[in-house]
DNA sequence: TCAATAAATGATAATGATTCTTAATATTTA
DNA sequence: TAAATATTAAGAATCATTATCATTTATTGA
C-alpha cells in the first residue's frame, strides 16, 4: 500500500498525520501477519520508542484501523483491520514465534455461532466475541512443546 | 475431595507433601472454575505469599496435576486437570471476571479437529493444541465491552 | 525417633510488558 | 505569525510474574 493510502486511512478517521503513525502503519502493512510491539519497533526504519508505539497502536485501535489481541506468551499483537475483512482466527508457531491469520469456512463459523448461542444461553451471558486459536510448530528447527517436560 | 486424596495426588507424582501445596489444591478443588493466582490466595485460609503460589502452581503444572492458561487480561488462570477430563474450552465474563469451563459437543470437536488438520497441513505445521474461547458479560451489573470507546 | 540432607518456603528484589506523566515539539487555526 | 491544540519522547510508575537466598520444613535412614 502506498504511503498516500496510509495517509488517507488516518485522515478518514480524523487522526492527524504524524510520522510515527505512518511508520507503524507502513510496518504493519508490509507484514504478512500480526506483529508484536517489539516487532514493530524492530522493523521500523527510524527507532520509535516503545511507549510511542503503544500509544499509536491505541489510537489506531480506537479508530478501528488496527485490531489487537494477545499471543500465548501474553504479548500484544497488532494487525491492520482492513487486511482481514472481519472475523478471523490465528495460528501460532511456538518455534519461530510467528502468527498466521486463518479463515474458517463459513459453514464452520456458522456452526460455531450456534454453539456459542447454546452455551451463552445456558450461562445467561451476552456474548460479544469469540476466538479460536491453534498452537503448533512449523517445520524448521524448534520443536519445543508447551512445557519443557521430562 | 478429601485432604487424603489431595495428598495422594502429590505422592503419586513424587512431589513432597507441603502445606502450601495442599492449600492450593484444596482451594482449586473447591472451585467451580479456573482461578487466578490472586483468587487462590484470597480463598486460602492461611495466607500464602504470591511467590509461593506461583512456584507451587509451576510444580503442579509440571506434574500435570493442574492446567494453566491465560485470561483475556493476561493473567494466569489455574484449574485442576482432573476436574476436566481432557480437552475443554472457556467462557469469560468481562463484568464479573469469572471463567467457566465449557465442553463442546463431540461432533463439533471432531469438526474442529478436521478444520485444524486442513489448516495445519496447508501451513506445514505440527499442531499440539487449540483453544476456543468465548467472551461476554453475564447478567448482573457490568456491561463494559472490550474497549471503552468513543 | 532423631539427626542429616535435600527440598520447599517466604520475604524481597528483579524483570518484562505495558501505562502514565510531563515537558518539549509539532500542527492547526484564527 | 501567535495562540490553541494535539502529539511526541523519555523515563518513571505499575502490574503480573520470576528469581534469589537465607530460613524452615519434609524426607530418609540409622
Amino acid at each position: 500500500m502506498a504511503k498516500k493510502q496510509l495517509t488517507e486511512l488516518l485522515r478518514q478517521e480524523g487522526l492527524s498525520i504524524t510520522s510515527p503513525r505512518l511508520n507503524v502503519l507502513a510496518v504493519l502493512d508490509q507484514s504478512e501477519g500480526p506483529l508484536s510491539v517489539e516487532n514493530i519497533v524492530e522493523r521500523s526504519t527510524n527507532q520509535i520508542p516503545l511507549s510511542t508505539v503503544y500509544r499509536v497502536v491505541a489510537d489506531l485501535l480506537d479508530a478501528r484501523i488496527v485490531s489487537t489481541f494477545s499471543s500465548p506468551d501474553k504479548k500484544l499483537l497488532v494487525e491492520l483491520t482492513r487486511s482481514t475483512s472481519g472475523h478471523h482466527h490465528h495460528l501460532y508457531c511456538q518455534s519461530c514465534e510467528k502468527v498466521f491469520d486463518i479463515d474458517l469456512d463459513t459453514k464452520i463459523e456458522r456452526l460455531i455461532e450456534n454453539v456459542i448461542k447454546d452455551v451463552s444461553d445456558s450461562h445467561g451471558m451476552r456474548v460479544y466475541d469469540h476466538s479460536f486459536e491453534i498452537y503448533g510448530t512449523c517445520d524448521r528447527g524448534g520443536h519445543h512443546l508447551k512445557s519443557d517436560q521430562d
